[in-house]
DNA sequence: AGGAAGTATATGTAGCTACAAATATATTTG
DNA sequence: CAAATATATTTGTAGCTACATATACTTCCT
């Protein structure tokens, strides 16, 4: 559906002006598609995200600071969505020895079984972009990256 | 700048999935983008838009529904939001004559001349979005609708 | 006409976000 | 080495969002 449509509106000034609305709805449209598969789950798209960074680490432990360097949507309190997942029992968060400023966080089992179901979402999503090919998504990565700069 | 660099991740399993995370990533772009600029006039990037929708309507007047129908990110309560606009002297709510369920809203005087002062945005981000040219923006358009399906 | 169903908007509420300030620990510097 | 500065995380708070439900009016049907 044609962006036009999508918020009734007829014409925009300029393709510049265009990309910039089209730009923010599909990135809402993209959230909104996860979240949908998130929600019997009971999981935000951001603790989704920090579980999958957490998950990336492997045996290793992450610092607050750089899951929040590594989040999709660098909000400022991912000390209170770790709460939320320590309280869930997804993952653990310890003092770090070298650096008592630091807290060592770490998926549980518990975690890793979860995303695994969840998995299934990465294919639902990749379904749910079959509209446009391998080639055109790399496309529209290099412009996103190049219009950001 | 690389989007994997931008969240600190090495690689993607595929285009799609990169695209996934580059289109959400750079869609809250934007928005922090707008919401930068807006910030020192207090207001948010959703009044912002409900204003553009309203001065788009000329003198005419556009229902809560219509309005939501129009917005770029259409959330569940417009009516509130309207709450706002309406408190801060820059839209007016009356109950419409031939259905007395819908209501009438207008952009203030007040409303448009904020609208004009705020006008610079347009071109403050246009010149944000210096990286593309026009004609990778229209290819950047067609690629999202064409993604939306 | 009178009740059922539909539509437009508003409201209650829990949880989330952004921003600023606080706390605790580490590092640098005179 | 003590004070100043820097860094890592947490917490307080106001305002916003999503979802469900309520209210008020209109239309449809018999």
């Amino acid at each position: 559906m044609r962006i036009e449509d999508e918020i009734k509106q007829k014409q925009f000034e300029d393709e510049i002006q265009k990309l910039m609305i089209n730009q923010m709805f599909t990135g809402k449209w993209v959230s909104d598609l996860i979240a949908k598969h998130l929600k019997p789950y009971g999981l935000t798209n951001q603790q989704y995200n920090v579980l999958r960074i957490l998950r990336g680490q492997g045996n290793g432990f992450v610092s607050v600071n750089s899951i929040s360097e590594r989040m999709i949507d660098k909000m400022s309190n991912v000390s209170r969505l770790i709460d939320k997942l320590c309280l869930k029992g997804l993952a653990t968060r310890t003092v770090n020895h070298q650096d008592r400023r630091q807290m060592d966080i770490k998926i549980t089992e518990e975690g890793l079984k979860l995303l695994k179901e969840l998995d299934y979402i990465q294919k639902q999503i990749k379904a749910e972009f079959s509209n446009i090919s391998e080639a055109e998504a790399r496309q529209l990565n290099e412009l996103l990256d190049k219009l950001r700069g």
